[in-house]
DNA sequence: GCTCTTACGCTACGACCCGTAGCGTAACCG
DNA sequence: CGGTTACGCTACGGGTCGTAGCGTAAGAGC
């Protein structure tokens, strides 16, 4: 996870501690919860993971790098989407935990820079993408093939729009969550999930049903 | 602009220099676009601008609150919303508009950048809605105002709920041209955004209609 | 066991940027 | 013309960066 490289099973030589990796991550997460990104620097984190600064740089590029993969764990961890039965309560569910994620100060400081600095650089942005951003788009396919299963929206005509489709959707539901929580400051509560939900479901039957 | 404080008519002494402020913003404006945020630097600004970093101290507390300012300036300069005489013409023209101003690599790389920094700083982060987001908002109220005019949308039955609302649609306008803009990296052109409006209009009508 | 290879910890380093202090000069007010 | 504030300039201590060098630690292959 922390190379992205396929690291094509090295055979000689000492082995990467993998239990290094494991602090450094915890470390950079840690550090980003007491200092934010701002003032997140690497040698402090070497310093908490109980490793020498040089380790980290032989495994990350720079600042970046890592905490896009310290944040992305957090992902892997927290975003799943069990059938609930409606089109609503999915969407509801799907807005809930991605808004608790958002509410952890380590995401809320983490995400939004590092997406600022991937505009500048293509393989962060491959690395945000891989990392985070497919794995929660996997999510809105999967609560529209349910959907589709229930009756609930059309089966699309072709697989170009499919996509058009599902890349709006989720555009719209990614991108309120974070303006709200990161922009507006104001909570995802229950209440905002139920009226974005109502918004949302009702144009895409309007639209598409 | 540059000092959101009231500064009450400084009667006595050498005034600041109104051309300096014009040179910093602009010098801030072309280093974002040749550096980017992340390594752009004070004392390049004050090179570029023909300024001694002291003054730019002066002026402003640090980095953040310059680039706010100077991304600040822009949004006053470009965001407006002509009545193109229906609800769908004018969340399209304004979907755009936030688009087009995305798409300047000022904007794009600074925007999220100091929002992120935002998490930690509130002052920073009402800087930040008055200079900026406010004035978006202000168009979301606007295009609704007409739109209810026009009879395409329901008046609020009380203030508080007009409140929430406005706040929702602003959201996930906003939100979604930046999701779409900064983390797909994906162009907002105009059959995006006439999907997109599409989708909301199909939601507000069907939920408030 | 032994050797080979790679990872690790540590130290040290030049480069850069930060934010501020001090001082002499410039501009505007009464 | 004094009074007051802004400006340019220089200089500085403090911090971070990213790397180089070196001796040591930990497995793999024989």
């Amino acid at each position: 996870m922390s190379s992205a490289a396929p690291t094509p099973a090295r055979r000689t030589g000492r082995p990467r501690s993998a239990e290094a990796d494991r602090a450094i991550l915890d470390a950079t997460r840690a550090a980003l919860v007491e200092l934010g990104w701002g003032k997140l620097t690497l040698g402090d984190v070497a310093t908490r993971a109980g490793v020498a600064k040089t380790t980290l740089y032989r495994r990350w590029a720079g600042k970046n790098e890592l905490v896009v993969d310290a944040v992305a764990a957090l992902f892997d961890e927290h975003l799943e989407l069990p059938d609930r039965g409606s089109l609503r309560a999915d969407i509801e569910g799907v807005v809930l935990q991605f808004a608790a994620l958002l509410e952890r100060p380590e995401t809320r400081t983490a995400l939004m820079a590092v997406v600022a600095e991937s505009t500048r650089d293509d393989a962060l942005r491959r690395r945000i993408r891989s990392a985070i951003v497919d794995r929660q788009k996997s999510l809105v396919l999967l609560g529209r093939a349910r959907a589709q299963a229930r009756g609930e929206l059309p089966h699309e005509p072709d697989p170009a729009s499919a996509a058009r489709n599902a890349d709006l959707i989720f555009d719209v539901i990614a991108g309120a969550v974070v303006h709200r929580t990161l922009v507006s400051a104001e909570p995802v509560d229950d209440e905002w999930a139920r009226g974005f939900t109502a918004l949302l479901v009702g144009g895409l039957t309007a639209t598409y049903g």
